[in-house]
Parts: C-alpha cells; sequence; structure tokens
DNA sequence: GCCAACGTTGGC
DNA sequence: GCCAACGTTGGC
C-alpha cells in the first residue's frame, strides 16, 4: 500500500451534545448524525490517521478544543436506518445508503479551548474555513499550514507528520 | 432569543 | 429547472 499524506480536518461538536472530555473518556466514537451532503462527501474522503481539530461549536466561547483522529474508513451511520433515531432518513434505501460516517479517536485535548476570535483575529489563520462568516459547514478540509498553527497557539503536543 | 447564511423541499 | 417557503446551523 503506498502511503499518502495525511488529509487535515476540522469537525464541529456542540459540546453539551459531544465534547472534547466525552471523546477523552470514550476513545472512540462513531461520528453519527451528520446530514449535510458535502460534509458527508468529506468524510469520504477520509482516512485511516487523519488529523482533525475537535471544535466546539453552539458554545460560550465557541473554538478548538482539541485533535482527534481518524480511525478507519467511511461506513454507512447505522443511525439513518434506526427509526427511533433523530438521525433517522426514510428516504435512505440499506442497498444504497444516503449517509456515511467515519469513527473519530481521541489524540489530544488542549490545555485551553482557543475562541474562534483568537482564530479570527490571527493573519496566519487568513482564509481557513472556519474562521469565515456564516460558515456553517461542520466537517471541513484545513490546511497543513492553518493546522500547524492552531497546534502551535494551543501549545499543542501532537505534531504533524 | 435573534437572525444571517445557507441547504433542502416541493409546487409549478 | 426555477424559486419561494421552510428548516437548520451557529455566532452573537
Amino acid at each position: 500500500m503506498p502511503k499518502r499524506p495525511k488529509k487535515l480536518w476540522l469537525m464541529k461538536s456542540e459540546p453539551s451534545t459531544y465534547s472534547i472530555e466525552d471523546l477523552a473518556r470514550d476513545r472512540q466514537e462513531p461520528w453519527e448524525g451528520v446530514r449535510n451532503y458535502q460534509a458527508r462527501n468529506y468524510m469520504r474522503e477520509m482516512s485511516k490517521g487523519d488529523l482533525i481539530i475537535f471544535y466546539h461549536s453552539s458554545t460560550t466561547p465557541p473554538g478548538a478544543a482539541g485533535v482527534a483522529r481518524v480511525s478507519c474508513e467511511a461506513y454507512p451511520d447505522p443511525t439513518q436506518f434506526d427509526e427511533k433515531s433523530p438521525y433517522f432518513d426514510p428516504k435512505s434505501k440499506k442497498e444504497d445508503p444516503r449517509w456515511s460516517l467515519v469513527d473519530v479517536e481521541f489524540v489530544e485535548k488542549f490545555a485551553q479551548l482557543i475562541p474562534l476570535q483568537t482564530l479570527k483575529d490571527d493573519p496566519a489563520l487568513k482564509g481557513m474555513l472556519v474562521t469565515q462568516k456564516g460558515s456553517r459547514l461542520s466537517v471541513q478540509p484545513v490546511e497543513q499550514k492553518h493546522f500547524q498553527r492552531v497546534l502551535k497557539m494551543a501549545g499543542a503536543t501532537t505534531k504533524l507528520a
């Protein structure tokens, strides 16, 4: 198998639903419930080993909370077929599943959350999707220079390969 | 709680 | 295929 460079991502979660602390406890978690095609397509591009900035949204303040890692290739999200799940999708067919997910494993929790405003104020992060107004996408690609910069701001121990 | 920015749905 | 209505995300 040829090695390919790791891709880098940012994934948002409301900490009241699932936080970096929850992931630290669980070690690994299926990223259920993404119901946006663009976000789904990005998950389908992911490979085991890709690194993720774990972002806390809809909280005060929102911001980058830690680092996670993709732990498997995308597979069908089982909650789309579960009538009792809030993520149930009656239009999705078993033989042609509409929604995918990846499993995500804990890597590191930042000593301190890096607030969105701090990310926005840093000229080195100009162009990073999450700092742009109206960016609602819950799964986004991150450029290496931006990922590296966030790690540095956080004093993170994680190193890019 | 408000509302801007989008994505989705469905009538036509 | 257009687009109005509606729903959701997520910062503030």
